[in-house]
DNA sequence: GTCTATATCCCGATAGAC
DNA sequence: GTCTATCGGGATATAGAC
């Protein structure tokens, strides 16, 4: 369907692709409450009505954004984590792959966290973030003896750490640019394991692995 | 409407502190980026252009909001860490503290870092985060034998754990209501020890005084 | 210091033509 | 599936009266 002249042509029949990538552009400008589908459809040349076709309103294109932004989470944190050969490094890679995406898709990760929409209206995002917690707990479980819940404590304080490492990179608190990037990446990796070095001391939890499922 | 036999007596004198405290109600209920000037005047019952006399615009009355939240975040910390009897026992009252006022006072929390300011156009906004970095500072240093690197690089880690907390707290990761909020800081501390328990794996880091104030 | 009034702009969402 | 046109609403900010 693509062609060599890209943005021009979209309304012929990728028109709900586009605007997901238009959407990623925006938030990356403005942020996601900043975002308008009206900016997004002048920039894709088309009318303002034209998105209702592809998406019931706002929020729903804003939720298929953030189902995006969850698959590249998973698949960053899973590649990065891959390779490891032990538990101990699966994790810490874990963590340097969440910490990566959060510097490396600064929109896509707004939109996966920074975004106020209701996770009970659209299902699929909760499944999204299924495969990331089994990541996390994969290699929790190999280094907790197959104990659940010192697993699920472990992956969840791990999991904490490196968001905090992201969100904290993007304030800026790590240094502007590439640098600040890199050591926001690097400090995740070190206080991860630090944090698993003196990990006796951290206490089970009991039904860690239903935490982030919320059930009204 | 005005009441008739009882005035609102805000804009006699007191608009500018009305202004903040009217902001942080808006906040808890929109978000910051969802906060307007226009909707705090029409609840303060005053035109909206009283504001202006106050605040040269949107972005200084957010700003000095977040001031606010910086003190009370401070507070909250030195609070809850000073009667600690020991150094570690100080830096997990410190996470503690900040995870609290992360949940306690979610619209301070958000105004303090949720918003995307230009943190050079408002000095007293840097200012405001100095006597926080101390109070991490100070306990951390008593656990590094007073090496400055390795201290920066504790109160570091320790900070950016509880900010984790803090707002994986507010998306709802540790569930939903008051009990979702205390096991945030319960996991906050519980985590702080870890780190601590482990911090021989942390390696030092030079500058880190100075990390999060950019200079471009 | 506050009000009234206004200029200017942007947004979400829908109806109906093609 | 996209366009034109539009309704209804809300925002920031300024000017000038009191």
């Amino acid at each position: 369907m693509r062609r060599a002249g890209k943005k021009q042509h979209y309304h012929h029949g990728d028109l709900r692709a586009a605007l997901v990538d238009t959407a990623v552009e925006l938030i990356a400008e403005r942020g996601v409450a900043g975002f308008s589908l009206a900016e997004a459809s002048r920039r894709l040349g088309v009318a303002v009505s034209a998105p209702y076709r592809h998406f019931a309103d706002r929020d729903d294109l804003l939720a298929a954004v953030a189902v995006r932004a969850c698959e590249v989470l998973n698949d960053t944190v899973t590649a990065e984590s891959a390779d490891a050969h032990t538990p101990t490094e699966a994790l810490v890679a874990a963590a340097r792959g969440y910490v990566r995406f959060g510097v490396d898709q600064r929109a896509l990760f707004e939109a996966a966290f920074g975004g106020k929409l209701d996770r009970l209206r659209h299902p699929e995002l909760l499944r999204a973030t299924g495969p990331l917690k089994d990541a996390f707990l994969g290699a929790a479980l190999a280094l907790s003896d197959g104990d659940p819940d010192r697993a699920g404590s472990l992956a969840l304080a791990v999991a904490t750490t490196a968001h905090g490492h992201a969100v904290m990179a993007q304030l800026g608190t790590f240094g502007p640019g590439p640098d600040g990037a890199e050591l926001a990446v690097t400090r995740a990796a070190d206080t991860t394991r630090a944090l698993l070095t003196g990990r006796a001391a951290l206490p089970p939890l009991p039904n860690a692995l239903h935490l982030d499922t919320p059930t009204p």
